[in-house]
DNA sequence: CTGTTAGCGCTTTCAT
DNA sequence: ATGAAAGCGCTAACAG
């Protein structure tokens, strides 16, 4: 069933039913009101297709992300998707996996198929701006980026500040009485340097002892946090809390203090970041920082929405996470 | 830049350059040779969408999700992707809500699209089929539905058994000597309701008491698993043993007891269900039954594979879930 | 082996 | 207020 059945049926030519299609003032009511009929009658539906070949704009926003099963990514595109969805625009999701050439696959076909706008969710589409053949892809489209930057004119950003979330980790601690805090790196993206660095700044600001030593490099898995536990508690290096970079390490190193028979918060504090599911999982429930993943996905939204539509022009943005107690530090 | 501008530059029709687009046979190496020149230097790509026009197939497919922060979900939806991607088609996933008229929305989108397939992920999706609206949307796609079933000509399934996955955990707690074991029923899809009967039936099996008192409903989350151990420390029903259907819920259920000062496994058993990070989160670790996402996902492909490209006629399948021993029972 | 031409289903001038 | 006709970018007969 296309647009000539139903005019045919309606007894009108195709332009009377595409006006009435697409809402235009310039039609009888009566005449509207057969056209309607008809389209009722054998709930009619424009092909998008059709429609696209003409250029128009689509509706619809493509969100890219490396790894769906990883829970903040999950729960930021899951925010987007609602939010894109209840504005009336459709939302095809892609998981690229972590190459670049898939990335630019589904970032190509996207375009072809006149997506409106982007959403690349996680700071490891950080570095597509360093590849020659995205960038093209990017230029025309307008894109904003969930935790990450890319540096090209229309690409907008709602950053995580990091640096400032495990700032207020130390922070915590400190004020626990805690000098000999631990950090573990997990990955090794722009957000994982940012929590990083935001430790060596903290222990800094706070004139505590913050050597390499201090920072350890750890998997990120139940595993990674698990071995880091064994190594610190091997070592020579005096702590007595630890901050990681990633709740699921960080249960495993609170899993690695308790089967040592460690206490915990008593003997060893210890913080994660995400404020996920997995920092609830936890008994004692983990301290965390939590990284708002829906506030980011709305602004997300805000932003994409509002330069597609050529209303509001928001600038990038930068939210502040906040510490979230549980019961282990 | 479009097949005309390609045309022109090459000093061909367009349709040559058609041809050699579509890799046929019938271009002479000279000819070819120029094309793919000038297709090289402008980085040239075909409109998907001029194609989608002609009807073609895209080698795209469709995978429809109810929430994707369900991690269970998300693996299997993960696995599908990888997989289809592997094999060269291009997949869109869509987020549908809880709504039957947003899941029919993204149906006919993609289907206007002219998606070659359907993956529908989760039981929730049964509840399709009783639905005059999307049925024929359904009916000349091949659909594939990931532990569900519709009853439609076209619509495959890949299963897992439920029933068996949790009569093995009773089994597994009969052997140890456990005579009350409770059930702790979450939701109420085909799914779960096939969980519950494996209970019951496996009770009966042993011969052991298993009234109404003995399958408790509970929410699926932390808090509800929670919620289930207060409610069975309170009342007069004797168990030693707590089976529950969602490995999120049973963590609940072990914080509980924990929380209560029982020990685990040697006062109360607990089982939970999905072998989930949650359950190797959980310290001890959660006994729990894998029901295999991944390999539920690569069957999908390989069905809806076949299905769309005519080659293997595979019926419905059904895997067998495996008992994961934890350290709770 | 290559070119010409007629659509695919829609929107959009341009007439009437 | 309505209709006729020209594309959008591509594929697929059909000719040569």
């Amino acid at each position: 069933m296309n647009i000539y059945d139903v005019a045919r049926e309606a007894g009108v030519s195709i332009s009377t039913v595409s006006r009435v299609l697409n809402h235009r003032e310039t039609v009888s009511a009566a005449t509207r009101a057969k056209v309607e009929a008809v389209l009722a009658r054998h709930d009619y539906a424009p092909s998008a297709i059709a429609r696209g070949m003409m250029g128009k704009p689509m509706r619809m926003v493509a969100v890219l992300t490396v790894d769906l099963r990883e829970p903040h990514y999950a729960r930021t595109v899951y925010t987007i998707e609602r939010e894109f969805s209840r504005r009336g625009y459709e939302v095809t999701i892609c998981n690229t996996g972590d190459s670049v050439d898939e990335t630019a696959k589904y970032l190509r076909s996207m375009r072809d198929k006149q997506a409106d706008g982007f959403v690349l969710v996680g700071s490891v589409f950080d570095r597509l701006g360093r590849d020659g053949a995205v960038e093209p892809l990017l230029r025309r489209v307008p894109v904003v980026l969930a935790n990450g930057a890319l540096p090209l004119p229309g690409a907008y950003s709602v950053l995580v500040d990091d640096r400032y979330g495990v700032g207020l980790a130390v922070d915590h601690l400190v004020a626990q009485g805690h000098r000999d805090i631990v950090y573990l790196k997990v990955l090794d993206t722009d957000s994982a340097r940012a929590k990083r660095d935001g430790f060596v700044q903290a222990m800094a600001r706070h004139g505590l002892p913050c050597t390499d030593a201090h920072v350890l490099e750890v998997e990120k898995s139940l595993d990674g946090g698990l071995a880091a536990a064994k190594t610190l508690l091997e070592g020579a290096l005096p702590f007595t809390a630890v901050v990681c970079g990633e709740d699921v390490a960080a249960a495993g190193a609170l899993k690695g203090f308790l089967r040592a028979g460690l206490r915990v918060p008593q003997d060893v504090a210890v913080i994660g970041y995400n404020n996920s599911e997995y920092a609830r999982t936890c008994e004692p429930q983990l301290t965390t920082v939590d990284n708002k993943p829906e506030t980011v996905g709305m602004l997300c939204v805000q932003l994409l929405a509002g330069r597609i539509e050529g209303t509001g022009e928001y600038p990038s943005l930068t939210i502040q996470p906040e510490l979230v107690r549980g019961g282990t530090a």
